[in-house]
DNA sequence: CTCTATGCAAAAACTTTGCAGGGAT
DNA sequence: ATCCCTGCAAAGTTTTTGCATAGAG
């Protein structure tokens, strides 16, 4: 799905801060933090985090903290596992999570922590 | 393993900030936010945090933040994964995580989010 | 035209650090 | 006796909020 038709979808206003936000996040093709961002932001902190937020309420992003302390924010697209290594501090996109089932519970995301395979030699 | 073994083994002194700390860890049977522990707790924040942050270098403590945005700190005793729920952002504990492997990585801890079976009814 | 989004500044929430005194080995 | 741990206070970091203006529908 486009950004924009994914804005029109949550009937969600249009707005350049948005688009802006919706295409750095498709085209990344990992979790990335605000401080990652922040040089390239055209708009306020304030701003990001309040859409964020609003994204978050939709689906449209999700996050999770790293072994950096830091909140990554990733876009909804393909649902896939993370694995966030403890030695390295790596963030290592991994299989889709459509074939992880538990009974009765809705599965919207996995993160496994641990030594990641480079670190585990 | 008992507390103070636990200490001991990982060469740490035995205060009373950690083994007040650890027992608090070894009873509960659920993470713990700071926030959750602090009124119950006879050290200062600083303690708190300093022999957290220690803890989880020795692995005797491991971390993950909730939808609440909030860190819940839980004793490495026996590894289980756990489900947060984004509609009532509660955490359950789950299945252990020994029958769990990815090929060339460590897996110390899975979490899962999504929402949980008591909401998806 | 109306209602929401934005920028800026200030505040809040959470965590870390410096330092001097206290406690464990 | 030594070195690490602790409390207190202060600072640091990240995220949120208030308010006036700008922008989308």
């Amino acid at each position: 799905m486009k950004t924009e038709e994914l804005l029109i979808d949550k009937k969600l206003k249009l707005t350049t801060a948005r688009k802006e936000l919706l295409n750095i996040f498709s085209t990344a093709h990992k979790p990335l933090s605000y401080e990652e961002l922040k040089e390239s932001l055209s708009m306020d902190k304030a701003t990001f985090y309040r859409n964020i937020s609003k994204f978050e309420d939709e689906s449209i992003i999700h996050c999770f903290e790293s072994n950096d302390k830091k909140r990554y924010y990733e876009i909804q697209n393909k649902p896939h596992s993370h694995f966030i290594c403890k030695l390295c501090n790596s963030i290592k996109c991994l299989h889709p999570t459509d074939n992880i089932s538990l009974e009765g519970y809705i599965i919207e995301d996995v993160i496994y922590k641990g030594v990641c395979d480079t670190c585990n030699r």
